[in-house]
Parts: C-alpha cells; structure tokens; sequence
DNA sequence: TGAATAGTGTCTTTAAGACAGTATATC
DNA sequence: GATATACTGTCTTAAAGACACTATTCA
C-alpha cells in the first residue's frame, strides 16, 4: 500500500479538504450500551469512528460508507446531529507526522492535509453489536466497542461528540419509534423495556411502558411465546413496519 | 480591490476550502416573519447570506463574523439545525465565471475554489428586522427582506435549507424560551402572542397563551401601561433574565 | 410449593384545550 | 355610549404518574 499511502497523506484530490465525517456507533446487546470506538495510531487514546468525504458522494453516502468500513452492515439508520468546527479540535501533540512513523513506519508529510483544520459533520446510528466483529482500518491501531459509561481516554473533542450524541439519541426516543435495528424480528415486551431503559439510563414503570408503547400502534402482540428458563413465557412482537415507518416521518409521543 | 479579489478567487489560505457556513437570518416585525437573502450575481435567483470560514476562527464564529457583515449586529442568538453536502448542491447553470465576468467584470477562473463541492453548515438566528438595513457583500448585486410566505425564485438547494431552518425555529419555539431579541426590552402580552403567532404560522388562543407563558416564569408583569390609541392600556412585561437563560439550558414546557 | 419473571388495572394528579364575558381607554 | 382592544376563570378531557397484585413456568 506504499503508493496508495502517499496518495492518501497528500490528497490527490479523491478527498473534500477541512471538511469530515465522524460516526458515533451506538451497539445495544443485552441491556449493555456500547461505542465503537478507535485507536488512529498506538497511543492510549481513542476516538470515534470517521473519515473523509469523496468528492462524489454526499455526507450521508460518507458516513455510509465509513461505518460499513467498520461494521460490515449496511442500510443503517443514521442520524446527523450536530457539526462541530474549531482551528483547534485536531490538535492533539500525541498525533504527529512523527510519532506516526515511529508507531507505523509510514512516512506522513508534517504538513498533510489529515493535519489539517477539519469541520467533522457528526452522525449518530444505532446497531445491535453482538453481530458486529469491529474491522480497524490500516492506519488505525485498534478499533472495539466501550460501554458508554466506562469510556477509555477520548482524543480530541471526540468526548464532547459523544456525550452530545448521547443527548441527540435520548432526545430523538422521546420523538420517534427505536428498537429496529436493535432487536430480533420478534421480541418480548421486557427486552425492548430493556432497551429503553438502557438507551435512557434510567428505569421505566413497566406497567406505564407497556400502556404507552402498545398506544402508539407501533408494536403488534403475536400470538407466540418465547420458551425462556425456569419462568413464565413472555408473548412475543414485532414492529408494525407501516406504523413504525410513519411514526419515523412524523413522529409518536413517547416521552418517557 | 482588484489584488485582493484575485486572492480571494484563488483562496492564499486565508479560508478553508469545501466547508462554508450559511445562516437563515429570520426577522420578525409588526407580525411579519421575513427571511435575509442575497443575491451572488444579477440573476433573478436568491441564496440565504452565507460565507467561507477562516482558518483562525471557530464555525460559530464564521457565523457571527458573516452575519454581521449583513446586518451589523452582534451577539445574535445563533442555532446550527443541519449541515448540507452533496457532490451537486452548488450547481447551478446561472452560476459561472463567464456570467460573473458579464455581469461583474470581475475575473473569476473557471476552476475557482468557490465553484468546488462545498458543505454547508447551517445556522438560523432570528432578530427584529426594522432596525436592520442590509447591506451588501461586494460581490452580491442585492441584499433583502423577504416574507417567509412570499420567497422570491431560489438558487441551490436554499429553498430546503429555508424550510428546515423554519422547521428548526418551530421545533425550537415548543422547548426553549424565544423573544429576547424580538421584542423591546418591555412589550405587552399582546406583541408576544402575536410574535408566537406568526413565527408559529397559527392562531393561538389568547387565554391559553397567557396562562402557560406565565407559568414559565420566563416573563414578568411590570406596573406600568403601555398608551396605544383609542383603546385600553395593555401591561408592559419585560423578561425574567435569569429564568431565561435558564430556559435556554434546561429547555421549558411551551408545546403550542 | 417456592422462586423467578410476565403481565395487567385503577386511582390521582396535572396539563391541555375549549370556551365568553367583563374591564378599560379614548373618541 | 360606542368601539376597539385587554384581560381573565372555569369546565371538560386527556395524559402522566404512582402504585401492587395475579399468572405462569418449572425446578
């Protein structure tokens, strides 16, 4: 990947100058909220995950591509929510040209655009990690997944991108139906509590959760269990996909 | 200005390039909401006021700084809503350096930096348009009002950054307090309710309005009258500063 | 039959929404 | 006293929130 290489420091023009995307990964499993999160070069310091826009695409098709780079999924439901811009949101001095190619033997132009001064155009989505084997790119050190509370040190302004992402996404719940690219096909009326919960951060009156989720009509009883242990079997639903999709455009009243 | 054109048109570095900033500068007066557009060229074709970010300055800045040059306020109340980009969002055939050079004389080269793929990161701000007088960049041919109601004929994708702007401001109006820079310093309840009414685009009712506002805190009644014409004297209030801001941060119950 | 989880109904409190008559100022 | 606008209170309805018991499964 020598020539590639340094096509890529010096942008040759398949790249949008001063202008990126940053993804942050929400991955939900078994009432543990998680961010997918990268190492750029061996430093104990991480960010979310993101990358550069190609001249042809839009931001979304960027922020597309990039998470399918890192996830292997496609078709996920994305959210921009804010973009943030600063002449110093990039530095860091443990990211330089030279520590770079002591960790990685890459030669990279002290003044390379990657450098540069970047306006990140920040997504959030939402996906149900234990299907997901995080892939790290080649100039990354590491790439996995962190409980939301229990971050590793954050590069950057890359904790503030989180944490306002987190704020995002727990408002949007409160606006528009979640749970479908987090749960199977099927689900109990306790998981998706679960994932309420989980997402807010705070617990639910299960009885009021039930009594409000089957009023907006998104949610369809089936008339199967689910055979769980030594317990009583919970009914199993599914999202009604027209009401569902409906409620995404204009919006339910969920405010838990 | 003829070297310091030719710079601008070639960018010496002064602004970053692929990212510029736009703002929807709504003015309120006398229950008109009207909208701050430009003119780029003399084309019977509109844009919202925007502009480059310099390499020194923060995009909130870049939004200050550009919407100061066309309205020389300061201290506005900015809200960025979305950030725009696509690879054919700046086309537009009205658009060249050969009509710029008919209608400008200036020398633009074909291959300018401004002709490139921009994102746009979008701001609205809102003011009282009466005591404002446009004024013109030195390469637009026009700077003016217009009522939200009535846009004239719209360049680029302007017309939808327009109209989520204005879903913005909507949406905006339900959670946090709004009037400060709309109104004089002490106002009637009536001047209120109009200016609810009309950024609103609805009839709210009059005993409702009151009731609710008065709840926030954010108002207060002040002993004095304000003398209108041949009717009674309505109450001057003036706002609770501090209960404000603090409804700017935590947000308030305002759902009209 | 004990342990763990599923599932649901009612009451209270609060907020939203609809609605109309009295008060005040000036001419 | 005619007119135009300011101002406010009550009732109804809907939603939110608090709260606890019964049902099922199987070890």
């Amino acid at each position: 990947m020598e020539q590639e290489d340094a096509d890529f420091f010096l942008n040759t023009g398949q790249f949008l100058y001063n202008v990126g995307v940053d993804n942050v990964i929400f991955g939900y499993h078994e009432k543990e909220l998680k961010v997918l999160l990268q190492q750029p070069i061996p430093l104990d310091k991480w960010t979310v995950t993101g990358g550069y826009i190609k001249r042809t695409e839009s931001i979304e098709e960027a922020a597309n591509r990039i998470a399918f780079l890192r996830t292997g999924l496609k078709g996920l439901f994305f959210q921009q929510f804010r973009s943030f811009g600063n002449p110093d949101r990039s530095k860091d001095n443990g990211l330089t040209a030279a520590h770079l190619k002591k960790m990685t033997g890459l030669d990279v132009p002290e003044d390379s655009w990657i450098f540069d001064y970047f306006v990140s155009v920040a997504f959030y989505t939402l996906t149900e990690f234990s299907k997901v084997e995080p892939k790290k790119g080649e100039l990354e050190a590491d790439c996995q997944w962190w409980p939301v509370s229990d971050l590793p040190p954050i590069m950057f302004d890359h904790a503030m991108i989180i944490a306002e992402a987190l704020k995002a996404l727990r408002l949007h719940i409160a606006h528009y139906p979640i749970g479908y690219e987090l749960l199977e096909e099927k689900f109990t009326l306790p998981e998706i509590h679960s994932l309420y919960e989980t997402i807010l951060g705070k617990s639910l009156d299960d009885r009021n959760f039930a009594k409000r989720l089957m009023a907006t009509g998104i949610i369809i009883k089936l008339n199967e269990t689910k055979k769980i242990g030594a317990h009583r079997s919970p009914f199993l639903y599914k999202f009604d996909k027209e009401k569902y999709a409906e409620g995404l455009k204009s919006g339910v009243a969920l405010a838990f």
